[in-house]
RNA sequence: GCCGAAGUGGCGGAACUGGUAGACGCGCGGGACUCAAAAUCCCGUUCUCCUCGGAGAGUGAGGGUUCGAUUCCCUCCUUCGGCACCA
């Protein structure tokens, strides 16, 4: 008879849900606590697609394999309900986003359950919900109270006729990508977390078990470097120019300054100038331009104008031009030293005519070897830089770093490119920020007891410049919490990274009322054993998160110093090669799949398809072969093979396959355990199991095909779930065999495999390698040189003439 | 441009620390079963020669180290991912 998923997978999924088998005890220390954790979803209108199961099945397969080794695991499930799309949606339709979010949750539960993952959907967590963000709120409190809070008013993409901000990713060539008008920037007043206060902690990732790439992703985006910034007098003034430099060994070639055309200098350097009405034109041209394009290498050329002033090159005494560009970024200083020596600086000086002078080249000797073409970049040997003349440019670096300091005019410094977080949004689908605005009292945050702030309902979700929260008097209008005068609220609501930057702390103890969190489950829990989700996270919610759990740490909330112990990334996977989307319509279903062949076959076919971390094309031509697997392996337990007198070959081969798919599932290699389990399968067929031989393969499945065991667990008559059992173990001894398989070489080229005993020594080995037929020949070719022996592998011979 | 990863049969992919390249699966070819087909099972399947024992070539391209290289080194090409013209 053959297997029927079907009917199978439903009655397991509702045995599993009856005996509440997969509810971790949190409290219970009786096994060790292993926090199995995925990135949770956006309820997204798409649903569930086969990126989700890529995602979600082998996790799962994951989870099941540690509860297997003895671990009590918790692995929860919500999702991450507030953001951008729900809003968008209820623009154009004027359906409540709270409406969409819960169809959209429904759904998604429905296809999560159909996994027949140990996923803990029970736990019906999500951030839009009020107890949830009322705790996002306390958080925001939390870091406003230790001064990690601020407001300042910072440039934003504005575009007027959409009326809303627009995220670089939106701006195409300086216009909407939606209505394409022009878009400016614009000043707005706006929140901000003080990550930077935390660049040198988050620079520290020892312990952390996290991908290479990931670390480096991250240690770039905090950008640490160490520098110098100068001083450069007006010439005609008393006043100053402060340049950051990690080159401070240039300075005798620096010519001219360059400055951000939003510097606070710019106004008052053009005070009654001549030149200000082109500088006014160019500030107009470049306030068009994003800082992604002002940054674009290709397709944006260097824009600027001279400022009609000068400075004082405090190493070489000349004057030298001060002039904005669009190449600098109102960041650090705002503020750069140019010279010869840097392409971008080269280049605008040959556009502006402005005169360059050369102090590094290879030997010291006085010219560009690129003979001003392009600039010298490369290190060298110094010249014309006075008493540094004829030093290794490296060398002198910290000399004249040095000198520069004695002399008063440069102080040595750190710099991060990490800039602080922005987190408010002029939006409606998100978690208020509980501030509130009084005439008399100022901006008085809202005490922790009054929270939460209950996200209003509005009519009107299209933005007309300010928040839509703005259009609920009833919400905007409250008495002062200090003293009781009528105040305002805070309009704006936080960005999404706020609420999934400590959601995993939230699973421990969710729906709790009077806590965020219980400090005694975090301490259990914490950090997440095993935290897996897609690469393109890598900067912002990982970094967001360990930020949060840093802050939460020194406020004592948290014994643990980081949130996620191990990472994985998996693999994206695409459809003809493009991203699935809904507007490229590319979107494939699990459903039609899982509906077909059952849970078990589709997601050990996602794992088959390749390494975990890799991803690939989708493409459902292989999908018969894991189908024919199942069968196979449903039949070899069910209705036995009967040749005993082979079976005990087959123990080695267990064995074998025992620590084939161990070391596989360590790596996520998921690929390889099934195929290790193919071949086990493929010779069952001929070889038979023994009761115990059969006992060890269900457990071997357990964990990839999780209905299929059970089902088979239970017919070899076991009691209970196969999850409740161990996975199994392998026997070293078992493995070892007497023989070994040597291949002969001759040349380096294979001419004959060789049985051989284990224990034969390297003499007779060699005499037997050479009675073979086909070595003798390739040994007549000529005289024997050389003759290498590795033990139970290679028998090689060298042959020369 | 810089940083990172990758490139292996018709396809997805395997190969531990330099030691028999192509496991496993799809597809394809042949056979069994069948009135027939599906399903299932068995055999074969990198390419080119061949006297059917084998021989030669072969892991993006070209060099190098080595008895031996998918694996190590150099140069180059292509694809994917990341980025910030950060001074």
């Amino acid at each position: 008879m053959k297997y029927n998923p079907k009917s199978v997978e439903k009655k397991w999924q509702e045995r599993w849900r009856s005996s509440g088998l997969y509810k971790a005890d949190l409290k219970s220390d009786e096994k060790p606590h292993y926090y199995n954790l995925v990135m949770f979803p956006y309820p997204s209108g798409d649903k569930l697609h086969i990126g989700h199961w890529y995602n979600y099945a082998p996790v799962d397969s994951w989870g099941r394999y540690m509860r297997m080794q003895g671990y009590n695991v918790f692995q929860p499930m919500g999702f991450d309900s507030f953001g951008l799309p729900a809003e968008n949606y209820a623009i154009k339709t004027g359906i409540h986003p709270a409406e969409t979010t819960k169809v959209n949750i429904d759904k998604m539960k429905d296809q999560i359950s159909a996994i027949g993952g140990m996923y803990d959907l029970d736990l019906d967590m999500k951030t839009s919900s009020p107890d949830y963000y009322k705790w996002t709120q306390w958080i925001f409190l939390k870091l406003y109270k230790k001064g990690l809070a601020y407001k300042k008013a910072a440039p934003v993409n504005w575009c007027d006729s959409c009326c809303t901000v627009l995220a670089n990713e939106q701006v195409d060539n300086g216009r909407c990508e939606r209505c394409k008008s022009e878009v400016r920037r614009k000043n707005l007043t706006q929140w901000f977390f003080k990550i930077t206060d935390y660049a040198e902690r988050l620079l520290d990732y020892s312990n952390l078990d996290w991908p290479e790439k990931t670390i480096a992703m991250q240690k770039h985006w905090i950008g640490k470097s160490e520098g110098i910034e100068i001083d450069f007098p007006l010439a005609d003034a008393d006043a100053h120019v402060t340049c950051y430099t990690t080159r401070p060994d240039t300075i005798h070639s620096v010519t001219f300054l360059v400055i951000a055309p939003e510097h606070p200098l710019v106004d008052k350097l053009l005070k009654g100038s001549e030149y200000e009405k082109e500088v006014r034109r160019v500030q107009a041209e470049i306030s068009k331009q994003n800082d992604i394009e002002r940054m674009a290498e290709e397709g944006n050329a260097k824009i600027g104008a001279f400022l009609g002033k000068y400075a004082i090159n405090p190493a070489t005494g000349e004057k030298i031009p001060i002039y904005i560009a669009n190449f600098v970024l109102m960041y650090g200083t705002g503020a750069v030293m140019a010279d010869a020596h840097d392409q971008r600086d080269f280049e605008f000086a040959k556009k502006y005519d402005i005169p360059l002078k050369y102090v590094i080249s290879p030997d010291g000797s006085e010219r560009n070897p690129y003979e001003d073409e392009i600039a010298y970049t490369e290190d060298g040997i110094l010249f014309n830089a006075g008493e540094f003349s004829g030093m290794k440019n490296r060398e002198a670096l910290s000399k004249i770093a040095d000198w520069l300091e004695e002399k008063s005019i440069g102080k040595r410094k750190t710099h991060y490119k990490l800039r602080d977080w922005l987190i408010s949004r002029q939006r409606y689908w998100g978690a208020p920020i509980p501030i509130i605005y009084c005439q008399s009292c100022g901006e008085i945050p809202v005490p922790e007891s009054d929270l939460p702030v209950v996200h209003p309902h509005v009519e009107n979700y299209m933005p007309k410049g300010k928040s839509p929260l703005a259009d609920s008097a009833e919400f905007v209008n409250v008495n002062c919490p200090q003293c009781q005068q009528p105040a305002k609220r805070e309009v704006d609501t936080m960005d999404t990274f706020v609420c999934s930057s400590w959601y995993f702390l939230r699973y421990l103890d969710a729906h709790n009322p009077d806590k965020a969190w219980s400090k005694e489950l975090a301490d259990k829990w914490m950090p997440v054993n095993m935290y897996v989700g897609g690469p393109e996270h890598a900067c912002m919610h990982l970094l967001y998160a360990r930020f949060i759990h840093k802050v939460m740490n020194e406020l004592g909330l948290v014994e643990s110093k980081e949130p996620f112990a191990r990472l994985v990334h998996q693999g994206m996977i695409t459809k003809d090669g493009a991203k699935m989307s809904k507007s490229k319509g590319n979107v494939v279903s699990p459903d039609e799949f899982v509906d077909k062949y059952g849970s078990d076959v589709f997601r050990m076919y996602l794992m088959f398809m390749g390494p975990f971390t890799q991803g690939g094309d989708w493409n459902d031509k292989g999908i018969t072969g894991v189908a024919r697997f199942v069968d196979r392996f449903y039949k070899i337990i069910k209705n036995p093979i009967e040749n005993p007198s082979a079976v005990e070959d087959m123990d080695k081969l267990i064995h074998e396959t025992v620590k084939r798919t161990k070391d596989a599932i360590e790596k996520m290699h998921f690929n390889i355990v099934i195929a290790a389990l193919m071949e086990l399968v493929n010779t069952a067929m001929k070889k038979g199991l023994s009761e115990e031989q059969k006992n060890i393969a269900i457990r071997i499945l357990a964990p990839f095909a999780p209905h299929l065991a059970e089902e088979l667990w239970e017919i070899t008559g076991n009691k209970g779930s196969v999850f409740d059992a161990s996975w199994p173990d392998y026997d070293p001894k078992m493995l070892e065999s007497k023989t070994a398989t040597y291949a002969v070489q001759v040349n380096g080229k294979l001419r004959a495999t060789l049985e051989l005993d284990k224990s034969i020594d390297k003499k007779s080995a060699i005499e037997k390698a050479k009675e073979l037929e086909n070595v003798k020949k390739f040994l007549k070719k000529g005289d024997l040189v050389k003759e290498i022996f590795v033990p139970n592998k290679i028998i090689a011979f060298v042959v020369k003439g």
